[in-house]
RNA sequence: GCCAGGGUGGGUGAGUGGCUAAAACCGACGGUCUGUAAAAUCGUUGCCCUGACGGGCUACGCAGGUUCGAAUCCUGCCCCUGGCACCA
């Protein structure tokens, strides 16, 4: 499998996006990488990720794909749950020490996620392994005779390290461990390429580093770059909440990718989906010369990322709901239900306010309130002012902008 | 253990006895516009009652206290951070 891609070839996709912030350090990835492929063996690549929450994100799915590539090349390639490394929590990028998480969250955050991952995957071709079963059971010795391959002053270099104490800002001996661990599943995985997004390229290092000192093959690094979240500003996370997860639906997920800023799509598009480059090259020359529009381009992604992650129907569908849903303002296919006790017309008159809260679309009754003040509330497509409505069996409440529910009869 | 600084709404952060449900900014939400983009613009942003005027309740780490009145003063406690001491 392997033979039948030329190394060229090979290396013109798995370089596609990468990023190292070094120019230095990526091209000797680069000649590593190039060399080690021309063996022509499958190379060991693993990406750890540490389930520090219960849900994956596309910017989780950036290194994933990655990972997918190498899948496809015929390489092997582990999937790593941090589940030892997910207790301590990576220090990189963090302004102050993360909360350490007990043993039960990262297990069930990991159970959620066994879920997510083969969506990009292959599970036929993919190894999970967990990196508490052999860190756990490292004894003290081996942790010092661990230690004793990194220098203080090497830490201290790091930048969320330095940034920490230039700002007096307690800085941790586990923190440092972090990367010590991250080290030894590199070492302890035999791996050939470590996956990562840029900010862990410190960690990855160590890695490399480690394995050197051991006298092995050290490790080549690739790393993507970090995705900037919906708002197009800030990194995507969950505690922004500028996020898409990977397990959301179709038409919530079609939805938050057209509602990306336009500046967005280049990077969304090279990282999250596997559109050829050249037709890339081609989407961006039309999005400058202005002969394509934009919202075209962005249905064009948003279908991608939702094919890539479902099928090609689903995406479909899910297009077909945000063009009725948002361009026609039709309604949707789907909505939440609102159980209402009708009477014998079928019918029922209540107060929407009420209603709302308790369904749990407004948060509580004043917000539902202020929502019906300033027009946000209509019914069958007629906006409402009073509270008090009369409502039927399969009226359409429309919330906001893109809030749905339908009347039902409740049951009993 | 000691010294110092600090704990306010989703976030940053004002406020040092009544004018404070708590400035400002950000975020978020809703309207108009529109491509669920950007920009613009108007508005909302603790909870509950009311059609509205208005009223009630809870809130500034926790628990008490002083006061007609406390986020603001006092006491105790908890937590966070830095430093020092102990270990050396």
């Amino acid at each position: 499998m392997t033979a039948q891609v030329s190394v060229d070839e090979q290396m013109r996709v798995l370089m596609r996006g990468v990023e190292y912030g070094d120019p230095n350090i990526q091209r000797t990835m680069e000649e590593d990488l190039r060399e080690r492929l021309s063996l022509g063996k499958p190379l060991r690549v693993y990406c750890g990720f540490d389930p520090t929450s219960t849900d994956l994100t596309l910017g989780n799915m950036v290194p994933m794909l990655k990972m997918r590539q190498f899948q496809r090349l015929g390489h092997d390639v582990t999937f790593l749950i941090g589940t030892m490394t997910g207790l301590v929590g990576d220090p990189s990028d963090k302004t102050a020490a993360r909360q350490m998480l007990t043993v039960e969250q990262v297990e069930s955050n990991a159970q959620t996620w066994l879920r997510q991952v083969f969506r990009v995957l292959d599970p036929d071709k993919t190894t999970i392994e967990r990196n508490g079963d052999w860190l756990a059971s490292l004894t003290l010795a081996e942790v010092v005779q661990l230690a004793s391959n990194f220098t203080v002053a090497q830490f201290l270099e790091h930048e969320t390290f330095r940034n920490r104490m230039a700002e007096a800002k307690p800085l941790y001996i586990h923190e440092f461990i972090y990367a010590l661990m991250q080290a030894y599943d590199a070492h302890h995985l035999k791996t050939d390429v470590q996956l990562g997004a840029v900010d862990q390229l410190f960690n990855i290092m160590a890695g490399r580093q480690l394995q050197r000192a051991l006298g092995e093959r050290p490790l080549i690094a690739v790393t993507t770059p970090l995705l900037k979240g919906t708002d197009g500003v800030l990194k995507m996370s969950k505690s922004v909440g500028n996020y898409v997860g990977l397990d959301e639906a179709p038409a919530e997920m079609y939805g938050k990718l057209m509602s990306i800023p336009d500046s967005l799509m280049p990077n969304y598009f090279t990282l999250l989906t596997e559109v050829p480059s050249e037709e890339l090259a081609e989407i961006e020359r039309g999005l400058a010369a202005k002969t394509l529009n934009p919202m075209e381009a962005k249905k064009r992604l948003a279908r991608s990322v939702v094919a890539l992650l479902y099928d090609d129907g689903q995406a479909e569908a899910a297009q077909a709901e945000f063009e009725r849903v948002f361009q026609r303002r039709e309604e949707p296919e789907e909505a939440q239900e609102l159980p209402l006790a009708l009477d014998q017309d079928g019918k029922a008159s209540v107060d929407i306010t009420l209603a709302l809260s308790v369904a749990g679309v407004a948060g509580s009754r004043s917000e539902a309130r202020r929502l019906l003040q300033q027009g946000g509330i209509s019914i069958d497509g007629q906006p409402i002012k009073e509270a008090q409505v009369e409502l039927a069996e399969g009226s359409l409440i429309r919330v906001g902008r893109h809030r749905f529910l339908r009347v039902v009869a409740a049951d009993g």
